[in-house]
DNA sequence: AACTATTTATAAGA
DNA sequence: TTCTTATAAATAGTT
């Protein structure tokens, strides 16, 4: 219908094509809904251009699940059992997933270790162990990180009592050594704790 | 487009909204094929009479599964009902559950604990060490019940010894007691082990 | 995006 | 339903 007859076969000229795809979605999406009016029909009718664009147009009186709901009564043709089957596979293969973890688990917490072999409990008893090493290093360290805090609050303290000790008792008399220091000194509490901190701090 | 114009709107006629339709859904049809055709365009049409009866095409490259996944991409629309969403749920639920046993169980082996306090990390020790005693309990056990068996084994032999002994030293000249017991006893390697054994067994 | 010559779809009739 | 046919509608090629 046009200036000339065309055959039904695919529009090799890019630009034809997509005029031509223009043109006919456009009167397809019209019979569709003048269908649907005159004939008290149903129609859902979903079109994607070639380079992915989609116009759909659904009849007002049912929406497109319901429309497909009865496609898959009258056809038989399953749209979506087939996806329902792969997420329940999924989901017992993630629950298989969480039942051998918690096995594993229960056996880290020493349960249900009955039917384990010596290699495995032997296995077991190391990785818990080395756990257990790791947990006690870090703890280690932390506590003394916060004696060394502590330390560095009380040394603060001294150092400021110091000072004043120095402005009230000896006003304009300051004893400063060859460099330019105070001549007093404050000793650290726990001399070597700061080594020790830097040799675990290297993790 | 016939012998007089028409509104487009229901036909009252029931004969002529009948034939009308029977006309236009092929008319529908085979404009849906030449679109797909013409301009490599896919096309998905359900249509339902009003009667029920329902005709449906689909462009041959694409099945009607593929195109409604690629309608809900587009659209954002959901299809699949409740069930589906259910299913996705109950996935993110499980992944859920699998990630925080993942994290337990690493920290049960004493990884990515930095971020834990000192009480956490206090309970999970307390979990490591009370699976660690269950642990060598249980090898402790074992090596028992192993010693126990062997003990039997030579006890067995013993007696066996000690029978033969009598048999050919003192034959005919059995000396049994006021019991009917043979006179000679033997004595347990571990006169012991088994009430050791016996207490652990109570699990 | 409009125009228009032609083809195609189809309403009414048989 | 199907065929026929006059006419309305869609659209291919053009501007």
């Amino acid at each position: 219908m046009g200036r000339g007859k065309i055959e039904i076969k695919r529009i090799e000229n890019a630009n034809n094509r997509v005029v031509t795809f223009s043109k006919r979605r456009n009167g397809l999406v019209k019979k569709a809904k003048e269908i649907t009016v005159l004939c008290d029909a149903k129609v859902a009718l979903i079109v994607f251009a070639s380079n992915g664009k989609m116009t759909d147009y659904c009849c007002p009186s049912m929406d497109l699940g319901a429309m497909l709901d009865q496609y898959q009564k009258l056809s038989g043709k399953k749209l979506w059992d087939a996806k329902h089957e792969n997420l329940s596979n999924e989901i017992d293969m993630i629950k298989k997933e969480n039942d051998s973890l918690q096995l594993e688990l229960r056996h880290l917490k020493g349960e249900d270790i009955q039917s384990l072999n010596l290699k495995n409990l032997m296995g077991i008893e190391h990785a818990i162990e080395h756990g257990l090493d790791k947990m006690e290093f870090l703890m280690t360290k932390r506590r003394n990180e916060k004696m060394l805090v502590e330390e560095n609050r009380q040394v603060s303290f001294q150092l400021q009592q110091q000072e004043m000790a120095i402005a009230s008792n000896a006003r304009g008399m300051m004893m400063r050594d060859q460099n330019g220091q105070f001549g007093y000194r404050v000793q650290p509490i726990q001399p070597n704790l700061q080594e020790k901190i830097m040799s675990l701090v290297i993790d």
